[in-house]
DNA sequence: GATTTAACTGAATCAATATTCATTAATGTC
DNA sequence: GACATTAATGAATATTGATTCAGTTAAATC
């Protein structure tokens, strides 16, 4: 093929091969990497997926990000679930039953956390806690130290107005989150296989709400 | 450096520099990729990692595996739980109420899976099943399958007798299992890194124990 | 519609690490 | 204690994939 043809191929395509885009690129090349990350690992996605994914060529995320592991910081800061404030004010606001306010948290958290892209994030953390030692203490410390917080709290009320027996409090919030970080990690691994479900990966929230009220059934002071 | 000082050096070693060992290489290789990987993840860490944690140079797990996947293969395969017939050996020959059995299994499971390296291998499957999707079938099929099974069953027998209430059972499986699953993969991820700690970790047993508890406090039938 | 700007491409480069293999040395045998 | 055998070493090589940058082209401006 001579230099006229490739010319002509490209003077006459109707549609242009790519387009700019200054302002969408970094926040898809996020979302593609994140994906990628949550799919295959940090170390095993190449920097030619993530652009495959993005709809560009491999050189275009270096034209915003300085580099892989840039790409993988900027995803555990931006993605961050400032979502916990809007679960501290509905629990600070709520003034029915501690058990009602439990499946409203879960039923919240599902919506805006567990189906989303942050749920993915959580297992990425998960997976390279040891490869990024700084971004898991950042993440640790700002979103699951605050979230057993929140729990506790919840918690401890529901037992100080004698709704809930008395229980071991830290190991309690343990036992509540449990059934979500599972249903956050399953859905990204195994449950991504066809054929390898199990109960809650067929209907998450449901699961949810069920594990939700076997354990509330088990606090119930009577 | 000269030829004669480095043989005087090696003849003047009073301890050998290294020691052939055909039969016990292929298990300590595996041993300690195993803990290399759960640690890193299967892409970060380098064969050389390998090699030194198994107290050997480079070369040498070439010797015994054909290359890093089949150190994976062989390990996945390897640390295979085949400790699932004896907690179903214990199901079948246990004749006190499903309580203390499901007690029983769980102080098992943590004595003999959860504590081991095999916990270590559970997280590791879950962050690579999408690289290695045949290993993490053959995972699923042989051993979460046949856990939840099991599980079931139990479960069932307690619904049978009278001693548990009618609940959903997939969901209530799921949920037994989900404080395990937390437990495992919490202390080989966050759990590593010195102060991020949860009620879990300090004091999985207890935890585990604390857990099961509140759940079947849940199920009694009253 | 010609010119300018800068977003995007992808072949070329570079670095990291997987793998090989010629050499060394531990151990068993005579 | 010399010899043969073969496990183990580690420098050399091959491969993979991250990063660069000279050239291309979409789109803004005049």
């Amino acid at each position: 093929m001579n230099i006229d043809s490739v010319k002509s191929m490209t003077e006459n395509c109707p549609i242009a091969r790519w387009r700019r885009k200054k302002e969408a690129r970094p926040a898809e090349i996020l979302d593609a990497a994140l994906s990628q990350f949550v799919e295959k690992g940090y170390r095993a996605t190449k920097m030619e997926d993530i652009a495959r994914a993005a709809g560009v060529t491999k050189g275009t995320p270096y034209l915003y990000f300085q580099n892989k592991e840039e790409i993988f910081k900027a995803i555990a800061r931006g993605t961050f679930v400032a979502n916990l404030q809007q679960l501290d004010r509905l629990a600070d606001d709520f003034d029915g039953s501690a058990s009602a306010l439990l499946h409203q948290m879960v039923a919240h958290w599902w919506q805006e956390v567990g189906c989303s892209p942050s749920a993915g994030l959580c297992k990425l953390m998960i997976a390279e806690a040891a490869n990024f030692p700084e971004l898991a203490r950042f993440y640790f410390e700002e979103l699951i130290a605050p979230s057993n917080q929140l729990l506790s709290r919840v918690l401890q009320r529901g037992i100080d107005s004698g709704e809930f027996r008395a229980v071991p409090l830290v190991h309690t919030v343990d036992a509540l989150l449990a059934p979500l970080l599972t249903t956050m990690i399953f859905s990204h691994s195994f449950g991504q296989l066809p054929g390898c479900c199990i109960g809650s990966t067929k209907d998450p929230l449901g699961f949810l709400q069920d594990a939700l009220d076997l354990v509330l059934h088990g606090l119930k002071n009577n």
